[in-house]
DNA sequence: TCAAAATTCCAAAGCGCTTTGGATTTGCTC
DNA sequence: GAGCAAATCCAAAGCGCTTTGGAATTTTGA
C-alpha cells in the first residue's frame, strides 16, 4: 500500500492524505480522522526512502563502532548504550544504522555516510585522546555527538560524558577516609579518554593526601576478567601490597576479587575494592545492597540522553553544541571496609 | 555532489554516468575510467535513498533485538554477532539497521519495517520455543533468517544454529569419561530455544549413562555471574554434591568458579567445570591453553555466515531456505580433571 | 562506397513521497 | 443574497537515482 493507492481508496488527493497524516492544519478534523483510520486498517506507513528523498532528511542516525584491529574487542558497554539510544530514536521516528568498522577504515565510513546521505548525524563511540574523528566530522559538516570526550580538541562539539575524573577522585577519597594508604588502580587502556580521566582523578586524590604515585600499583589494559585477576595478583604479591584497589570495570573487578580470594584474603576486609559500574544489564551488581562498592552511572541512560541531544542539534543547527556531564553516584556495598591495622 | 552535477561536470548524460558506475556494458572503457576517476575526486557516491527508490531495494538489513520487559537484559552475545554480520554487510554494500524493542512491540516493529520498506530482510535474534515471529514474518512476506532455531515450528525457514544439543551432550559425555557421576547443569532460561536444546543434550547423556535426573542439579536462569555463583553454591552444599558442573555461559562460569573456591575447593580437581564459550571479544578464555574447558563456537563467525545466508536468500528468493548447523569444538583447559575418589 | 550492425550515448519516465501555488467550496457579515 | 474570508482540497513539480526506448555515431562486410 502506498500513498497513491491509499488516496485513491479514500477518494482524496495525495496532498490531502499526506497533510492529514503529517498533522498539517489545512485539513478538516473529519477527513483527518477518516485518513488516519484508513491508514491504520490498510497498515500504511510512508516509505522512509521516499520521504527522505522528498524532505532531504535521512531520518536516520549512524553509530560507527570502532573495532580496533589490534585488540578486536567490541566494547561490551555498547549493547546497553545502543539500547538506550534506540529508545529515543524510535520515539522520534528515526532509524539507527550501525557500522562496525576496523579503525583504519573509519574515515572512509564517515565520508561514505555523508556522501550517500544515509544519515542526518552520527554518534561517536569510544573517543580516544585528541580523537581525529572530531576534526574530520567537523570538516565533513556531518552533525555528531560524542559519548565521552576527547581531551585536547579545541573546537567545541556536542558531548555527553560521565564525570570520570570526579568519580575516581571520590572513590579514592572514600578509601582514604577508610584509612587506606596503599591504593591500587586497575584501569582501562589509557589512550582511551575515559581511562585517562579516571587515572587523573585517582592521581589527584593521592597527591592531595600526600601519597606518592607508585607505578607498581597502576595498571592499564583491556578490561577483561583475566586482566583484573592478573593485575590484582601482581599487586598483592608485593611486599608492600595495597589494601585497596580501584577498578575501571565490573568485569575486571570480578578478576580482582578472584585474585584476592585466591590469596586467602577476604574482599571488604583485607582488601577493599571499588569498581565502576556501568549498570550493564547482564552484569548486575547484586541486589538491594550491591556486592561491590561502586561508582555508578547507567550507560543506557547515557544513550537515551545523548541521542536526544543529537536529535536536538540536528533540529536546531544554529544553536551552539550542547554538552552534559553526568555525575556518578557512589554506592557502598560489601567490598569496602576500614583499612586493616598493620600489626 | 549528486549525479546531475557530476554528469554536467563531465559533459555526459546522467544515464551514461550511472551506467559507467554500475558496471553496465554499454559504455566504453575510456569513459568508464574517466567517470570513475571523477567520482573519486569529487567524492561522489549515489544516495542510498534515491537508489533504493529507483530500484525498489532497500539495501539494508534489519536486526530487531528483543528486550524482554521482564528482565530488561540486552543479550551480551549480540555485540559480537553484530560485528560479524556487519562485516558481511559492508562487503556487500548493505546497511544494517537496528531496532531494540520491548518484546511486546515486536510485531509492530516488523510490520513497520515492512510497510516503510526500510529493509530487504531481517535477522531474528534470540528465538524462543515455538517463536511467534516466524509465522509472523512468513505472513508479512519479509525475508528473514534466524540466529538459532525455534523448535516446534513446522514451516521451513532459514536459520543458522550452533549444535547446542550435541555440544552439551559431548561435554557431559566427556565428564562421564573422566569418571564423574554427579554432574550439575547451570543453564540459561529454558524457554529460550538454545537453552532447551542444551538441557536436552545434557539429559540424553545422563540417561545413556544410566544416571537419573536430579532437579537439584539442574538450574536455569538469566546467565549472570551471580546466577552462576548462587547456583553452584547451592549445589555444592548438598550432601551429595556434584563433582562437575556444566555451565551455559562464560559469565556464569566465573560465578561457578567463585562458589567453588569459596568452599575451599579447587576447580579442575575437586570440581570440574565445563562452560560454553561464545568467544566474545571481552571475555577471553585464557591464552594458548584455555582456563575453562569449554564447548566453543564463535558467535561472531555465526554473524558473518548468517548475514551471508540472508543476502543470498534475498538475491534468490525462489530457492528453498538454507540452514546451517555449526558444531562446537570441545577445548580442554584447566577446569576439568578426573573425578575425585570417594574415600 | 554504402548499408547494416555495433557501439556509444541521451531524453524522459518513474520510484513514493512532500510541498508550492491555486482552485473550489463553505461560512459569515451586512 | 452579494461579497469576502476561511476552510478545504488538488495538480504538478521536484527530491536523486535507474532504466527504457531510441538516436547518433562508428565500425564492419561485401
Amino acid at each position: 500500500m502506498n500513498l497513491k493507492e491509499l488516496s485513491q481508496n479514500l477518494g482524496l488527493s495525495q496532498t490531502t492524505v499526506s497533510r492529514a497524516l503529517n498533522g498539517y492544519p489545512e485539513v478538516s478534523m473529519a477527513t483527518r480522522r477518516r485518513v488516519e483510520e484508513a491508514a491504520r486498517t490498510f497498515n500504511y506507513s510512508p516509505s522512509t526512502r521516499a520521504k527522505g528523498l522528498a524532505t532531504g532528511k535521512a531520518l536516520a542516525i549512524g553509530h560507527v563502532i570502532p573495532l580496533s584491529s589490534k585488540h578486536e574487542m567490541v566494547n561490551p558497554v555498547f549493547g546497553d548504550f545502543i539500547a538506550g539510544a534506540g529508545e529515543t530514536y524510535s520515539r522520534n521516528g528515526y532509524e539507527m544504522i550501525l557500522s562496525i568498522v576496523p579503525d583504519e577504515d573509519e574515515r572512509r565510513v564517515y565520508q561514505g555516510l555523508k556522501s550517500r546521505r544515509a544519515v542526518d548525524g552520527v554518534i561517536v563511540h569510544g573517543p580516544v585522546m585528541d580523537d581525529p574523528r572530531i576534526p574530520l566530522l567537523h570538516k565533513l559538516g556531518l552533525p555528531f555527538a560524542v559519548h565521552g570526550r576527547a581531551s585536547v580538541n579545541e573546537t567545541p562539539y556536542a558531548w555527553l560524558d560521565m564525570n570520570n575524573r570526579n568519580a575516581f577522585k571520590r572513590a579514592t577519597d572514600f578509601l582514604f577516609d577508610l584509612g587506606h594508604q596503599r591504593i591500587g588502580l586497575v584501569n582501562g587502556l589509557e589512550f582511551m579518554d575515559f581511562a585517562h580521566r579516571r587515572r587523573n582523578g585517582y592521581t589527584v586524590s593521592l597527591v592531595e593526601h600526600g601519597v606518592g604515585l607508585d607505578p607498581a600499583l597502576m595498571r592499564s589494559g583491556e578490561m577483561t576478567e583475566d586482566f583484573g585477576y592478573v593485575s590484582a595478583r601482581q599487586m598483592l604479591t608485593l611486599d608492600d601490597a595495597p589494601t585497596a584497589i580501584i577498578c575501571s570495570s565490573m568485569i575486571s573487578a570480578l578478576g580482582v576479587r578472584r585474585a584476592i580470594e585466591e590469596k586467602g584474603l577476604v574482599m571488604g576486609k583485607d582488601v577493599s575494592v571499588i569498581s565502576h559500574d556501568d549498570v550493564l544489564s547482564y552484569l548486575k551488581n547484586g541486589g538491594e545492597t550491591p556486592i561491590f562498592t561502586a561508582t555508578r552511572s547507567s550507560v543506557r541512560e547515557a544513550g537515551r540522553q545523548l541521542a536526544q541531544m543529537l536529535l536536538d542539534a540536528i533540529e536546531n543547527p544554529a544553536r551552539p553544541p550542547q554538552t552534559k556531564l553526568l555525575e556518578a553516584e557512589l554506592v557502598v556495598g560489601y567490598s569496602t571496609g576500614p583499612a586493616p591495622r598493620k600489626d
